[in-house]
DNA sequence: TTGTATATTGTTATAATATAACGTTATGTA
DNA sequence: TACATAACGTTATATTATAACAATATACAA
């Protein structure tokens, strides 16, 4: 069996929800809002975001336990991604600035251990929170 | 009331136990540990982790769920981490390259936003899984 | 030293996040 | 067809983390 070309029924499912979201929702939040759409356990809800996240079609922000859809076209996989985080309003966004990818991309320490894949998280104040 | 001094009693113990292990643990594993020190919940625990985390004598490892004391005398605060995590045996070290957190740490993207904080996560195969 | 604010503790219960284990059904390919 | 892999459905359970409440300890200023 080859790599799969197309997304399955649950898959599908999850990942344009998770598309309209616009923000990172948790799993439970989109099992809640798919139960009309027939997935009923937890598990359909996570086999789906296993499978997307490993395709690079959602990213997962660790420090969240959430899930957002990527709108980068160059995320075929999920192994090089970096996202702004607002502390005060939660807001997300997902970073694409091509020299900070090449320089994560190219890191070496001095463990001369080579990286396929890091994740980035940075922390701060968005424009409208600092403002308040 | 000033900034804490001296660590509680709970930090102590909590603190004392995951230096010693050398090594990511997980909260409940540290719970079960010290049970003979008198810590019988797991909120004892998790308050204990929250201000260590808090002044920077304990990081979160967020893609594990787990807890690594910090060996490098900058991080007074935890606003600036870096890990390298081995997929095969999870081997976890904590990056130490000036560098790398002068570069992130005066990172700026298009948004405006300034950041008061990030962790960084990379993955690979440390040298010993490598060769395996 | 007394009052006050804050930090920490102890405790029980519960919420939130995620996976194990099992059997079945669908899909791609030889 | 036969085979292997992927996806599905389902129930139960494991793991991670917090809510809520009452008590005690600590730092510091008046
Ligand atoms: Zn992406
Ligand atoms: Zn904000
Ligand atoms: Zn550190
Ligand atoms: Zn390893």
């Amino acid at each position: 069996m080859q790599k799969q070309q197309y997304l399955s029924k649950n898959q599908k499912i999850v990942l344009e929800h998770v598309e309209k979201a616009n923000q990172p929702l948790k799993a439970y939040s989109i099992l809640y809002n798919v139960q009309k759409k027939g997935l009923k356990a937890p598990l359909q809800v996570y086999r789906a975001l296993d499978k997307l996240v490993e395709i690079g079609k959602i990213h997962k922000i660790e420090s969240r336990n959430a899930f957002v859809a990527c709108k980068n076209a160059n995320c075929v996989v999920s192994n090089a991604t970096a996202f702004s985080i607002c502390e005060s309003c939660e807001k997300v966004t997902e970073i694409n600035n091509s020299k900070l990818s090449k320089y994560l991309g190219n890191f070496e320490d001095s463990s001369g251990m080579k990286y396929s894949k890091y994740n980035l998280e940075f922390f701060g104040l968005c424009k409208k929170c600092k403002n308040k």
